[in-house]
DNA sequence: GTGCCGACCTAAACGATGATCAATAATCCG
DNA sequence: CGGATTATTGATCATCGTTTAGGTCGGCAC
């Protein structure tokens, strides 16, 4: 068959990104196959490896679009000028009611491996990094000039340690972690480790 | 053909778990196959379906066998009577330690999830909650008594955390934070953690 | 308007997977 | 020793990711 052209290669592109998010949100990394894909487009298999380099990319554009997606919710929370209390407790309550809206979609960015041997590309790190990077001003007023190590450290384990309460109740694997609980393990963790800031500062 | 009888039915659970756990080691689940088992122990993959449900029981038996390992390692080590340090901190750097050795390994009981509708087993969850006890009484001379509540909520909040940063580091998902690091974000929080928690108490 | 070319798209194919099951052969037991 | 039992297998089915030859359509040159 020769050329539709009922969409443009962007188009297509979408199209099938949208198809493999759809099938995530549903079904999880496990339900997704290419060729279901290409059912859900009207496509046939050999045409997403036309768009695509193969099905890892296609997820790692999935992620992509996701890591955006948190991105631009966090922003807009902190655009709302009635945040009166902490903004690093609004920062993990955002994120954590965010992972909880979609959560196989969230897994997938914690149990889609890259073959062994590849990295991850640079463009992805570098989402990741501007999330860290929101986590770390939001706790600039808690570190005097000249402690950026500590407040780097800081924020990496407050945002390891939102991860790992959202992965493992999304997940069911820590018993009584259910996800009615995490938000207020969320709150305890935050507020707990702040106040251990505040009290290791006095103590020199 | 008919049975060979070089082996018993136990034994041969073994060396199909050995197996696997040989191959998730070196290869991860995405490496795991019946049809590897089955060559790497000498007979056709039906012989995996004699003895087991199927390829998910095989890995929830891997994954039992590894949690009992790390509580055989944590009780050998809290039985060393060189213990001067914060009981707390022990425990979390045997995790950490533990959980480094064999990286695919671990990271195989957060990628592994049962079909969708099916529940963890019982005595699967029994063994995470042991593992939780352990970081509770660890936790207990800084809860007065009748904070039982507060006390396994800090229990939940440091096991998820130390579990965040081991997950986000051995599947270098998170930029900066490698392996090498990790240790050091463990200290952090669990220090930190803690000093909050004596804050907060001196706060009422 | 016509012809051709190149890009798009597909069908078919390959090797692999998890899982099932009838057939078979070795062991056990009377 | 022989019949029943049981472990083991090989063939089979449906599915998967990926590659590729080949057909067909849109668009451009003339």
């Amino acid at each position: 068959m020769g050329r539709r052209s009922t969409h443009t290669a962007p188009q297509l592109r979408d199209l099938i990104l949208d198809a493999a998010r759809d099938i995530i949100v549903a079904d999880g990394l496990a339900g997704l196959s290419a060729r279901e894909i290409a059912r859900r487009v009207g496509y046939s298999p050999g045409t997403i490896y036309n768009m695509f380099e193969n099905l890892d990319d296609v997820v790692l554009n999935v992620e992509a679009r996701l890591l955006d997606e948190l991105d631009a919710r966090l922003t807009e929370d902190l655009a709302d000028t009635a945040h009166t209390a902490n903004p690093l407790l609004r920062l993990a309550h955002v994120y954590l009611a965010f992972t909880h809206e979609k959560p196989k979609l969230w897994n997938l960015l914690f149990e889609h491996h890259l073959p062994p041997g590849t990295e991850l590309p640079g463009w992805y790190q570098q989402k990741l990094e501007g999330l860290m990077m929101r986590i770390e001003t939001a706790l600039a007023p808690m570190f005097p000039a000249g402690s950026e190590m500590e407040r780097q450290r800081a924020a990496r384990v407050l945002w390891a340690g939102v991860h790992g309460i959202t992965s493992l109740s999304t997940a069911d694997k820590l018993s009584i972690v259910t996800t009615e609980a995490a938000p207020r393990l969320v709150d305890d963790l935050v507020t707990t480790y702040m106040a251990g800031l505040v009290a290791g500062r006095r103590a020199g």
